[in-house]
RNA sequence: GCCACGGUGGAGAAAUCGGUAAACUCAGCAGACUUAAAAUCUGCCGGCCACCAGGCCUUGCGGGUUCAAGUCCCGCCCGUGGUACCA
């Protein structure tokens, strides 16, 4: 055995044994109960950095422990492979994405084997080869049979310049990214997935996930939103010598409410009808405050509205207005925190309960896609209308009132939104009823009035799945003249995407390529033209976890995926709480319902882990553009309370901007590549030090501060192995042991037993630290008759516990000691009740909750007993001063407080 | 803006059910070994007061509940993640 730690040496010979043995290739034939670990698979975006690092030790971690936990453990990887970064580079480097990707994965494969983690190579996957996307094309189909693919319009972010479609992340404050320019909003048509269908499952479904954490459903169930309210209509008529063919009128209900499947069974996808013109209609409305309904002094509508377009067509004031609100990004964010706009159509509705008539404005914080596109305004009891109605001088009419509370026009008060205390005034017939009553009462007359009635409503919108992008999966469907739109057959799939573009930044490459886009039409033979739309990137990762257990297969999955699923451990970024796993749960419950799977979850039990942050730095370019510096690429001056007070750019000297810490990503810049970690101390030291750094839960900033106490540990735990086996290996602990190496050996168990139970807690950290206050202990263990053979126990426990974490020295280790063949193969150790055992026990003595010193009492012992002893101590006595205790509170097996 | 989570020494952190605040590690300081350096080992290491014994204060800020609060409750401030086309 070598006396020197040399992590290269003992993590190529470890690595070696693994791949000789095949040692993580897992199959179903086994007697073991299965235990699927897996943590979110990466996308290749160059190099690992520590984020990636972080989540695949903890899968590993747990995966080796459920191991020799004698669990059948499957933990499979492979590649997020589509996606806007590998057209981002292809641009930069005029490399086709498909070349940029593949070298990436090889590369990061490399990375990820010299970390040794216990993967099961064989079932590898990469998300852009055919084999694996066109089950999505498959997928797709079956989903348009089902009438859950369908195809509306959807509104973009439209780069004016570049005259191409921009995701929310190439919006910087309202411009493009890389041109500088204004943001347009544009409409387009494209596919969706009515999620919204299981939008009830999802939410109560929730439930069946006791082990998933407490916040993560917390967030599914509000993004979801379920609320229960009214949806009602203002009838209205237009103006006689309104323009004929305008679509408004009482298609608006239809065309906005209700989704139109695109294909039933056989029938070919139709687009959504022109819609007849009407001159009288309904302004659909939903509110879950429907008490306030007989304070409505006003309605607002998108810019998109019918009705906002109709106005337009005589007022090129609102026209222009109209044309202003579809300035800017589509993003939630933006729409919350602009300044609210507005401007009058001129038109105005009835009120279908007290036939007043209502204004009728254009609000530019009114969403097109949510709901109905309108809102009701009741600016006394809505904080938003509230400020709309003082900023444009519009009526507002208290209807709500709490007493002892007095209503004032002059500012906003948070009592006016409370639909807890309040009760209706000002409202006629409801006057009195509490929110609930109100509710019914005024649900029910719009009901018999068939204007409305009680809805239960859904934050979640449809899943839109298309993208105008050309790095992702092909949507499967051919756009003939005569027959409209339709599926590709099965047996024509996968449409293959080709393989050699180089998208320029101007729109999709795939609608200049005439070899993809000519083909004939499956239904008559006729020429026709494909889709050139490629599928959103969380199609592919929905159901990658499914296909790991049927590698091959000749079909989506099989049997072998209901062997292994559900994961019984999925691991991965808090960052994906609400839509990867909110899309994955709903792929499952599609899958389960076409009769391919027979579980209704994914994921059984969930660990997010928190990110890991690094500082970003940023340069506005010429052309108003953004460009992102690497931390090792700028010159950081500190204050004298280390704040940082000026960046520049190493390469040209000129200020660059600080933008605080940020998550570790390619498109900031700001990742930090392990490699450099792995070189110089070895993979050991690199996962040690990352499971030691914090608990997974939790944020974690970069700092290498600490790497090297890891390296000198695992140095020290090298030197203790080779210092027993030196001393030579003694086995069996004699039954009686002199006082210190008693104690010695009591305090390895408990802390084995510290480290187990923090292993149930994923508490990974604490388990290091154990490991650590182990090594400490047996470097402190006192002579005594027994030594060699406590220190052989004590010596294997601390390295059975160090396996999951650092297996390489574990596996060696083992190994040279003679503890066995394999430690993978060893049992879990357990803290033994012989060594745990003990007489006395000392208890903390408080006098008024302050500490003032300790009493030892014989463990057992009742509470009497313990409340004598610490009565009758000195500290006790001092403090008492001849008094008697007013209250004495004894906690067995911790303290005695006692109040004077 | 909204939803969720977090804030403890110079730094990463620990404290299991409301019960000893700061375990373990890094950095720092002092010492041992050494011709010297590296490596290694030993001791110290939140603040204030005190000769000592010891005392007082301290978990982002302000209140509250309790014999006892980092932990529970109320109100703020700051940071991170998500916000539906980054993945």
């Amino acid at each position: 055995m070598q006396e020197k730690y040399q992590a290269s040496d003992i993590e190529h010979a470890a690595q070696s044994d693994w791949n000789a043995a095949q040692t993580f290739g897992v199959s179903e034939a086994s007697d073991k109960p299965k235990y699927y670990c897996l943590s979110m698979l990466p996308y290749p975006s160059g190099k690992l950095h520590m984020g990636h690092v972080r989540n695949y030790t903890i899968g590993d971690v747990l995966s080796r422990h459920y191991r020799m936990r004698g669990f059948n453990v499957l933990q499979p990887m492979g590649w997020d492979a589509f996606g806007l970064p590998a057209e981002n580079a292809a641009m930069q480097n005029n490399v086709p994405p498909a070349k940029w990707t593949y070298d990436n994965i090889a590369y990061m494969k490399q990375q990820l084997q010299s970390l040794g983690f216990a993967l099961d190579w064989k079932r590898e996957l990469a998300t852009c080869d055919p084999d694996y996307y066109r089950w999505n094309q498959w997928f797709f189909l079956r989903m348009l049979e089902k009438g859950i693919a369908y195809k509306k319009t959807q509104i973009v972010n439209w780069d004016p310049v570049d005259q191409t479609v921009l995701a929310n992340e190439q919006v910087i404050e309202g411009r493009g990214w890389r041109t500088g320019a204004l943001v347009e909003k544009r409409e387009l048509p494209g596919y969706y997935l009515a999620i919204t269908q299981y939008a009830d499952e999802l939410l109560s479904s929730l439930d069946d996930l006791p082990g998933w954490p407490e916040r993560v459903k917390t967030m599914q169930a509000n993004w979801i939103g379920k609320s229960t309210g009214v949806r009602f209509a203002f009838p209205y008529d237009l103006p006689a010598g309104a323009s004929a063919n305008t679509a408004v009128g009482a298609d608006v209900e239809s065309r906005l409410s209700k989704a139109e499947p695109l294909l039933r069974r056989e029938a070919v996808l139709h687009e959504t009808p022109a819609s007849p013109p009407s001159q009288s209609g309904k302004l659909w409305v939903y509110t879950t405050r429907a008490d306030t309904i007989m304070g409505v002094t006003f309605c607002a509508v998108a810019a998109e509205h019918p009705l906002a377009t109709y106005a337009a067509k005589t007022s090129p004031e609102l026209a222009a207005f109209i044309d202003e609100c579809k300035r800017g990004s589509v993003m939630e964010a933006d729409m919350a925190t602009m300044e609210k706009k507005g401007m009058p159509t001129g038109l105005t509705v009835t009120h279908p309960l007290s036939g007043e008539q209502i204004d009728v404005w254009v609000g530019n914080y009114v969403l097109m896609s949510y709901g109905d596109g309108a809102v009701m305004g009741v600016p006394a009891h809505d904080e938003r209308d509230f400020a709309f109605a003082k900023k444009y001088n519009l009526p507002i009419k208290q209807v709500v009132a709490i007493e002892g509370e007095s209503f004032s026009l002059d500012g906003w008060q948070d009592w006016y939104g409370d639909k807890q205390r309040g009760h209706c005034i000002n409202s006629g017939k409801y006057d009195g009823m509490d929110y609930a009553a109100a509710v019914a009462a005024i649900a029910d007359d719009l009901k018999s009035l068939n204007l409305g009635e009680a809805k239960v409503h859904f934050r979640l919108r449809d899943w839109g799945v298309s993208r105008q992008r050309y790095w992702g999966c092909p949507i499967p469907l051919i756009h003939c003249e005569a027959c409209g739109t339709v599926p590709v057959p099965d047996d024509q799939l996968p449409v293959l995407l080709p393989q050699d573009c180089v998208p320029d930044g101007s729109g999709n490459p795939l609608n200049k390529r005439e070899d993809f886009v000519n083909c004939v039409c499956p239904k008559c033979g006729k020429p026709a033209r494909r889709e050139t739309d490629t599928m959103d990137t969380f199609v592919d990762s929905s159901w990658y976890y499914a296909r790991y257990c049927a590698p091959g297969a000749k079909t989506m999955v099989d049997a072998r995926t209901n062997y292994w699923m559900p994961v019984d451990q999925y691991i991965g970024g808090i960052e994906h709480a609400i839509l990867h796993l909110l899309y994955s749960r709903f792929w499952t419950k599609v899958m389960r319902d076409c009769g391919l799977v027979n579980y209704a979850e994914p994921f059984k039990n969930l660990l997010t882990q928190g990110m890991v942050l690094n500082h970003i730095f940023s340069r506005r370019n010429e052309k108003g553009g953004i460009e992102y510096f690497a931390p090792d690429e700028v010159e950081i001056k500190h204050d004298d309370g280390g704040r940082i007070v000026s960046v520049t750019a190493k390469s040209d000297g000129l200020a660059v901007n600080y933008d605080g810490v940020g998550t570790m990503s390619k498109s900031k810049r700001n990742g930090v590549d392990p490699q450099s970690l792995i070189d110089q101390y070895g993979a050991d030291t690199a996962r040690f030090f990352m499971m030691f750094a914090a608990p997974p839960e939790q944020t974690l900033e970069w700092s290498d501060t600490g790497v090297e106490g890891g390296f000198r540990f695992l140095r020290r735990v090298w030197a203790m192995g080779h210092s027993i086996h030196t001393a030579g290996v003694a086995m069996n602990v004699p039954t009686k042991l002199p006082e210190g190496l008693a104690a010695s050996r009591r305090e390895v168990h408990l802390l084995l037993r510290q480290a187990n139970y923090d292993l149930g807690k994923f508490q990974f950290n604490t388990v290091a630290s154990a490991a650590m206050k182990m090594l400490n202990a047996l470097e402190k263990m006192p002579a005594g008759d027994g030594r060699a053979a406590v220190m052989t126990e004590c010596f294997g426990i601390l390295i059975r516990v160090l396996s999951p974490i650092t297996p390489h020295i574990a596996h060696v280790l083992w190994h040279e000691l003679g503890y066995g063949d394999d430690v993978l193969n060893a049992t879990w150790p357990e803290p033994l009740e012989a060594a745990l055992a003990q007489d006395e026990e000392e208890l903390v003595l408080q006098i008024n909750g302050k500490l003032r010193g300790a009493i030892k009492v014989k463990v057992g012992a009742d509470k009497s007993a313990i409340e004598q002893i610490a009565l009758a101590s000195e500290v006790t006595q001092k403090y008492l001063d001849g008094q008697t205790a007013k209250k004495v509170i004894v906690v067995p097996g911790r303290l005695v407080n006692i109040v004077v």
